[in-house]
DNA sequence: CGCCTCATTGAACTCCGTCAAACCGTGTGG
DNA sequence: CCACACGGTTTGACGGAGTTCAATGAGGCG
């Protein structure tokens, strides 16, 4: 039997980025259905970097990490997948994983395949559209993260984390304040590029501000505009 | 009469990145055409971020950044541009620029209207399937990029920054070995997220090491091996 | 309870940023 | 032609933010 974890919560699909690529306008003969059924359990890869591609994802529950190899440096996280959010974009024509996709916690994802998206591209205008504005949305985001994190202080980033998961997680429709990172502080650390004990010593330092409760890994934030406008130095 | 400078060296579009949305198999009745007369002086915009957008470009000749507004801490560089290469993909959809782009020295840009990448992308799957593989491929390197900034030490990225241009330019025809590094320090420095202090005295370093040579701006490659396994600390 | 992993806290170190001065290359004007 | 000015670059000395090393604390699960 499957002793498997159920996820906890299942996201509307009305809420998806891929929603337009899952809806198929009318069936067609030897079009690839969407299939819904990928279970993953914490720590199992969707897929790894450098392997063949042949479909992109969405996730329906739970959270992931996207990490891709730093020569000589291993393998560091570059963006957590968020409920209702598409990976494996970069290699929709590469054919080819740029990513690893690693879950985080018990999950559920939604896999389109390749050969779905593009008849259902070249079929409909719409559809290709759709692809490029996610496509093109993904890239502004991770530029933006890239400016960031090479000129922003550590506790700017730590507190530009939180915010930015509470309002990611409050677009998919639930109560932004307070949420669950269900990763480790490891695994913050690193897609951060900092150290596990600097995140540590920073959330304690917010809670003791006042601007957030930390209880493990329950988050709560109290003070957003403290947050965003934390200065370059902790020290006050 | 026009005092501008001439950029040196045109690219042959043989080997743009944009050369199939330039090509249009047949001209179309009202299919905008692609103009390339923009010119622009070191310091010029391309466009600015902010900006409703209505093209995509392709550099010909001269080296660009590309840069990202960071709330709170100005405009930061996360890309230079090179001749071949093409910018603006991130707003194809969203019809609004996510970057800015200016010049680093006299340069000359091909433009591509909207309208015309569209209706070619509707007309022609393999346009369509190009631009995908453009966007996909930008998306793939800007988040090796991330990941490599926030963890590789100050040598690292300088010696990471001088592989990149060298393996891009001698892409473009080049010879690798040897180029030219239109930007100043400073811009440098913004884009590996160091200080101009760091970047001219890891130079220094690397060439009193016999890695490079370097003069000014002008710089060879004498040491590729080296310099990718430039380790973490640069005393020895 | 006992064991293990993860998280927190403390202390010392170090890479890199900050401040400051000297050094160039280039253009300008006398 | 040289003197001067000016922006960019290099080099030096110092300090601090964040890492590293180390020890303690707190959950989770058999």
């Amino acid at each position: 039997m499957d002793a498997r974890a159920k996820p906890q919560r299942l996201t509307a699909c009305s809420g998806c980025a891929m929603a337009p690529l899952c809806e198929a306008a009318e069936p067609q003969p030897g079009l690839p259905a969407v299939s819904c059924r990928v279970r993953l359990e914490r720590s199992e890869r969707l897929f790894t970097a450098g392997e063949p591609q042949d479909a992109i994802y969405a996730v329906r529950a739970g959270f992931l990490k996207a990490t891709v190899p730093v020569p000589g440096s291993g393998e560091h996280i570059v963006r957590f997948l968020l409920p209702g959010e598409v990976v494996g974009l970069e290699g929709i024509e590469a054919k080819r994983h740029a990513t690893s996709a690693i879950a985080l916690e018990a999950c559920e994802v939604c896999e389109v395949p390749l050969r779905r998206a593009q008849f259902l591209s070249d079929a409909y205008p719409a559809v290709a559209v759709h692809l490029r504005r996610l496509l093109g949305n993904q890239l502004a985001r991770t530029q933006s993260q890239l400016a960031a994190l090479t000129h922003l202080s550590a506790p700017q980033r730590v507190a530009a984390f939180l915010l930015d998961v509470a309002l990611r997680w409050e677009d998919r429709g639930y109560a932004g304040r307070a949420f669950r990172l269900p990763m480790e502080r490891r695994e913050i650390a690193d897609g951060l590029g900092l150290t596990i004990e600097t995140v540590s010593r920073l959330l304690a330092d917010f809670r003791a501000r006042g601007w957030v409760a930390v209880r493990g890994r329950e988050v709560e934030i109290l003070d957003a505009e403290s947050l965003a406008n934390c200065p370059r130095v902790a020290k006050a």
